[in-house]
This record gives C-alpha cells, sequence and structure tokens, in this order.
DNA sequence: TTTCTGTATATTGTATACAGCTATACGGAA
DNA sequence: TTCCGTATAGCTGTATACAATATACAGAAA
C-alpha cells in the first residue's frame, strides 16, 4: 500500500487520523474558509489515500460540528455566527472557572518555571513582532495552565469549543494595545498561580476572556479573516 | 443493494446513520456494556450492512467518547468512573445555570402547558410504577425545558454530557423517595418557570441536580447497572 | 426566449477484496 | 509439565469496484 509522505513507521496511527487532523487544522487556520465543499475524491487524490480513510476523517469532522453533512451531496465547512463566538466565550469561561480551583491546588514549582519559560519567549516573539509565534506561545501558556487540572472531561469541552475559536487567534494578537495587554495578564496570570491566588486567578481570567472575545467579536464583525 | 430492515422509503438517512443511532443506543441503555469488545465484522453482519458504514458509524462514536479505539484491535465500549459523573453533572449544573435566563426570558403559556401534560403523564407512570416511562418522561420533562433556550452550542454541550448518564436514568428512578421527590421537584420548576422566577428556577435546579448526582453515584458504588 | 426534459457527468453510498498485523493454538524440546 | 517458536485463524486498515443519486448541460417544445 502507498502511504505517499506519511508514516516510514510501520506503528504510525491510521491515515484516517492524519488525514482528519490534515483537514481539521485546515478548517482551523481558514485554509479552508467556512462554505467550502469537501469533495472527497478531490481530497483523497490530494492526500494521496483513498476515499475510506478520507471519509472516516469526515464523519470524525462531522461529530466535532466543524463540518456539515448534506444528503447525498457531502460536506461542507461550516460557517459560524457572532451569537457562536458568544456562546463559546461563555463556556469557555464558565469551565475555566469550574478548574481553576484544581489549578492552584496542583501547580508546582517546575510548572511556574516552565510558564515563565513561555513567558520569556512570548517576550522576545513581541520584540520581533512574529504574530504566529505569539498565538502559538500564548496557546501553550492558557494550556499548560489547563493541563494542571485533572478535570478531564471539562478540559475536553474547553479543547471542543476552542477549536472554533483558534482560527482568530492571530488576528486578536493582530492589535497592538491586545497583544501587550494580553502579555501583561498572562504575567499576573503567573504571578497569582505562583502565589496560589485562586480569587485572584479567577478575576484575571474572567478579564482576560473578555477582553478576548470583545476582539474576536470585532475581527468577525470587520469580516477581517 | 440489500438494506435488510431498513429504510423503505428511498430518500432515508445513510445506513452509517442507522447504524450509528443503533449502537449509541445499545451503549446508551447498557445493552452493550462498559468493556464490551466491537468486531466489525460480527456487527455488520448483525445489522445486515457492510463493514464501511459501520466503521464511519464507529468513528463518530469515538469523536462522542462513547467507545476507545485501541491501534489494530478495534474499538471496545469505554469504561467511566466517579469523577467521570462527578465532573458530568458539574458541567450538566453550569451550563444549565448560563441557559436559564434565556429559558425564563423565552417561557410561552403554551410551553408550561406542555410541561404539564407531560408532569400528569409522569404521575400516571408513577401510580403504575412504570419505570420506563418516567424515565422517558423525565428525560422528555428535562428536555422540553432545555429547548426553550436558543443557546445552541450550550445545549449541545449539556446533550453530549447527558449522553453518559442516561444509561443511569433508570435506576436513579428506581429508588422509590427519588422518584417522588424528583417528581415533587417538577412541579415546582414548572412553578418557577410560569412566575418567570429565575433565581428560584436556579436553585431547584442546582438542588435536583445535586440530589440526582448523589443517586447515581450510590448506585455506581454499588454497582447496580 | 423560456422552460422542460433527457442524457452525460460528477459525486456520494455501499460492498467487497486483499494485505498486514495480532493473538491464539498447537506441537516439540527442555 | 513448562516454555518457546511457528502456524493459523481472526480482525483491522486500506483500496477499489459498483450502484444510486444529484447536477449540469444541451436540445426540443411552447
Amino acid at each position: 500500500m502507498y502511504q505517499g509522505e506519511f508514516s516510514s513507521m510501520p506503528e504510525s496511527r491510521p491515515i484516517r487520523d492524519i488525514a482528519y487532523d490534515r483537514l481539521k487544522h485546515a478548517i482551523i487556520t481558514g485554509e479552508l474558509p467556512a462554505g467550502s465543499r469537501i469533495v472527497e475524491t478531490t481530497f483523497a487524490d490530494q492526500l494521496h489515500i483513498s476515499r475510506t480513510p478520507l471519509r472516516e476523517a469526515l464523519r470524525k469532522l462531522e461529530r466535532d460540528g466543524l463540518v456539515e453533512y448534506v444528503l447525498r451531496r457531502g460536506v461542507v465547512v461550516r460557517a459560524f455566527t457572532l451569537a457562536d463566538i458568544e456562546e463559546i466565550f461563555t463556556i469557555r469561561n464558565s469551565m475555566m472557572m469550574l478548574i481553576l480551583p484544581s489549578v492552584v491546588e496542583r501547580v508546582t514549582k517546575a510548572d511556574i518555571a516552565e510558564l515563565r519559560i513561555i513567558l520569556s519567549e512570548i517576550d522576545v516573539a513581541l520584540a520581533e513582532n512574529d504574530f504566529d509565534a505569539m498565538a502559538q506561545l500564548n496557546r501553550s501558556f492558557h494550556k499548560k495552565i489547563e493541563s494542571l487540572s485533572d478535570k478531564k472531561r471539562i478540559l475536553r469541552v474547553i479543547d471542543d469549543q476552542e477549536e472554533y475559536i483558534t482560527r482568530f487567534s492571530a488576528i486578536t494578537i493582530a492589535s497592538i494595545e491586545r497583544r501587550a495587554h494580553a502579555h501583561e495578564e498572562h504575567k499576573q496570570m503567573a504571578d497569582a498561580l505562583e502565589n496560589r491566588d485562586l480569587e485572584g486567578l479567577k478575576q484575571l481570567f474572567v478579564n482576560h476572556l473578555e477582553e478576548s472575545k470583545q476582539t474576536c467579536i470585532a475581527a468577525v464583525k470587520n469580516r477581517r479573516f
């Protein structure tokens, strides 16, 4: 069997999962914009795989809510509205409030050190105006904090929702004031975490997510994506 | 193509979705208990379909978190722990608090009437000790209230989580005190909704879900499922 | 011109074929 | 008997073939 550019390792993941990741990434980054039709044969050829694993990947994306299936017409990338963004941030905020107690309880000195390293890397990215790096580092920062919780199901909910807004992270960062301010907030979060200051951390997250949301909404309204 | 007992209608849903619903139902009801291995050929034969649509159904269940995939070994029905139940109820409670304002705002007299009809049907089921009917009616009652909200994504989160605990609903109801008390709480909910008493409704839900959770946990601890 | 309709084409839905991996059973040696 | 290696059966992963349906388009009729 020809696996194209994939997997020299024999125990690699199934092709369907590779296809799934690729498509998901393409959707999240906006490479496949909302409304794009995903024609099976076209994409299968493009990825040098057969339709079978591609279709299985599509079924997963369907359950993720990233694509929409129409009977006998295949799948198209789903659009989403301002109301969606509102809800996504509402859910995320609510879930963060639920996991923060466990985060504060479980955080270690090593974790704080890791966070500070990420922060210093963001300093560099900021100085170099490297938006992509910044977006990724910001995401790492949040992921790291979230990972300190042991509430797996809640984390999954956060993750599921986050997928939808990741495509805006670059835009959110494009605003000069926003990116400097966000960085400041991140530093305060690290401090609050170090002091195990639950209430302070909660407040920081509420503000942080609210500002993120507003920037997102502004971006979507201006259709800058 | 032979579609077995399915679909006399030509424009019916794809077989994969029918298979998906069947498997999901089997998992939720406990017909397929946690740990069951789902062998593709066996189940495909059983449903009189080929492996292709069955596999697509399995991919959906995989994303739902209802089954677990092991490389080259197929899927098994996932077990879940007390910690899962804790989180599921925590998430559900949190999400309910988020949608209740919109529910109170949007409820109509017709909706209240519908709820009262369901309540009267529960009265009957209670008198007849019909647990299955009670479980289904309780679910309808909650679904009806939830459906009054326009927060689609939040509803989706509730729905996703609920799938996991539906299998316990029959057990939760088996307790005499619990089922009478739950019914009483449902009536109070209808009243609070009619009066658009948001705070009262919130409190009722917090209590209701907490008691449900405790009953669930007790059931799981005793392995009565 | 517009609308209808038939046919060709594109695309999805499903089944089957086949390759490769895994686990198990079996037989022989220590 | 126990351990180990090999054969074998069972199952998954992927590709391909075939069937059914939707869409596009051309040509005829109004």
